[in-house]
DNA sequence: GCCGTTTTCGGCCCGACTGTTTTCAGTCG
């Protein structure tokens, strides 16, 4: 039972309380419940266990909520939920996923046509029946339609990594736009987080109906959802969500901090500044009508008495009280970054040369790189020694410019054994290990197999730790706190995977990870040289995980990582 | 349902856009 699972339950039970017409702030506070129980760092069976006072204690738990997650755990439910669910059908939850159809809009569509799901939705927009219901009329009807064979479309976040350089491509469109003199990507992407659900995008304009109008005119958009003067929400043909909105660029760093968020993050700024007798909204920072802070981030920050918060910690996971202490952590960034611990390369699954890696490498500006082809991939010791020389050579000829690490990616075979001889062990400069196989183990099992893979002798670094593929595939279950602790102990690494539909170990696990204090690895599993650009993705996990550079591997200059691995040989 | 050196009761972030009910509720981010 993961975090996840709960967190989903109780945003469900917000909606079906918004749905049933309970109080509003019920269903807030359930919301509430399931942000923190997403951002939790510990699995909350852990914390359970520690009595219902420890679950009260957290914030925004108080004993109503701490007894439904407590009744989750021992019965897989929480009641309120079933016995809601038992006079409101479930199908209630995707009408209300509509965008524009709230919790009264969906009852109404309840009680007056029997929508119960998409499908009766459906019907009762294609027949025209909605047309005798109040504030419905047939332009609406339309638009719904439209709407939700959209959001049909649309029904999964986009991973990080698709989603950027489409909301790369996007900008350029909209900087290139009339009247739009400078724009930027805000929103989760900014943040950084895994998976998005739609791009925010910040435009400074002195035109802000031209450039509203400019951008819902874009090829790109489907449907146009709202478009007023200073905002405007779209939909592209591929169903994802757009959302522009228009600053003067004297208001721009207010306006920057309200469509970055995330909503968590704004709403604690808010509290904060109330508590000072402020005001904080999308336009500054406001004492009456007086406007102490606008123009920059940093200027809204200070106004509060804060220092600029990195976008990637803005989730209401501590980083407030940290700022306000004075120990926000210098985040890792891609200038840190020397050189990247994973890659493949033509000599096993890669696409490309290990000449054609080396080039894009070099201008990337690493100073290193590890080729970490798969191990059980060489048919025999010739094929790993003609990769060797291979390698050798190729470093003679570029003079090491990057140094092309001789590594191997091996497998974790189900008992927690290397699937790879021990002379190929032995010879490589990198072992990186990895589950590739009999994934969902269950917990005690996944966590001894990854230990006993660690304390191999030769294994430097565990990649990808818990093997989740988007779309494809759950992370593992394990023991992480305690597989972190013996990657600590044993002075060996683990890897953050930036390759785009791994993202691995998702971001509460990563910074679980940073704070055991284990050495940390950043890879992009490049199996080809474009992959290599990756590593932005990487880093932003890190960064979401408050990683500094002390800890990460790769910000080692090329010197400093071969002495790491010569150590650990030395001392296996 | 949560929370508190202004409170154990009475608050709970703030504003834009839509549609249509001529003054505002619903929805969203």
């Amino acid at each position: 039972m993961s975090n996840e699972a709960i967190a989903q339950q109780f945003l469900e039970l917000a909606d079906l309380t918004e749905f049933v017409g309970d109080s509003p702030f019920k269903a807030r506070a359930y919301r509430q419940a399931a942000q923190l129980l997403e951002s939790l760092q510990t699995p909350i069976e852990s914390l359970a266990e520690r009595g219902r006072e420890a679950l009260a204690a957290l914030p925004g738990v108080g004993d109503a909520i701490a007894d439904k997650i407590l009744a989750y755990l021992q019965t897989g439910a929480i009641p309120k939920r079933e016995q809601l669910l038992q006079t409101v059908p479930a199908g209630v939850l995707e009408v209300m996923a509509v965008p524009g159809i709230g919790a009264k809009t969906a009852r109404l569509l309840y009680e007056q046509l029997g929508v119960h799901d998409l499908a009766s939705l459906r019907d009762a927009l294609m027949s025209g029946a909605v047309d005798r219901l109040p504030h419905f009329s047939p332009r609406k009807r339309e638009r719904l339609l439209r709407l939700v064979e959209l959001k049909h479309k649309s029904q999964r976040r986009t991973p990080l990594g698709l989603a950027l350089p489409r909301g790369r491509e996007l900008l350029q469109a909209i900087q290139s736009l009339d009247g739009v003199q400078q724009a930027m990507l805000c929103g989760s992407a900014r943040r950084m987080q895994e998976d998005v659900g739609d791009l925010d995008y910040l435009v400074a304009s002195d035109t802000p109906q031209a450039a509203t109008q400019a951008f819902v005119n874009l090829p790109a958009v489907a449907e146009v959802y709202a478009q007023g003067a200073t905002r405007a929400q779209v939909f592209l043909k591929s169903g994802l969500q757009v959302d522009l909105k228009v600053a003067p660029s004297e208001r721009w760093g207010a306006g920057m901090l309200y469509l970055t968020g995330s909503r968590a993050h704004s709403i604690r700024l808010r509290q904060r500044a109330l508590e000072r007798g402020l005001k904080l909204n999308e336009y500054g920072v406001w004492r009456g009508a007086e406007c102490l802070a606008a123009d920059t981030e940093e200027a809204v920050y200070a106004a509060l008495g804060l220092p600029w918060i990195p976008p990637p910690l803005r989730e209401d996971t501590g980083e407030l009280e940290a700022a306000e202490q004075g120990r926000l952590p210098r985040l890792v960034e891609r200038q840190d970054i020397r050189g990247d611990l994973q890659s493949h390369s033509h000599w096993s699954d890669g696409l490309d040369t290990l000449e054609t890696m080396a080039q894009a490498a070099d201008a990337l500006g690493y100073e290193y790189l590890a080729i970490t082809d798969h191990a059980h991939q060489f048919a025999d010791r010739e094929a790993f020694e003609q990769r060797r020389r291979a390698i050798e050579q190729l470093n003679q000829r570029r003079g090491g410019r990057p140094y092309l690490l001789n590594a191997i990616e091996v497998n974790i075979l189900p008992d927690g054994s290397l699937h790879a001889p021990d002379w190929m062990l032995r010879a490589a400069q990198f072992v990186l290990a990895g589950v590739h196989e009999a994934h969902g183990q269950p917990a005690p099992q996944m966590t001894a197999r990854l230990i006993r893979a660690l304390e191999h002798p030769a294994v430097d670094a565990l990649a990808h730790p818990t093997g989740r593929r988007y779309g494809k595939r759950p992370p593992n279950d394990a023991d992480w706190a305690r597989i972190f602790e013996c990657a600590r102990a044993l002075g060996k690494a683990i890897e953050i995977n930036g390759y785009p539909t791994r993202m691995d170990p998702p971001t509460p696990l990563a910074r679980v990870l940073v704070e055991s204090g284990a050495w940390v690895c950043l890879g992009t599993d490049a199996h080809a040289a474009r992959d290599l650009g990756a590593m932005e993705l990487a880093v932003g996990l890190a960064q979401r995980g408050w990683a500094t550079p002390e800890r990460i591997l790769n910000t080692r200059p090329l010197d400093a990582l071969m002495h790491w691995l010569a150590q650990r040989r030395e001392n296996p």
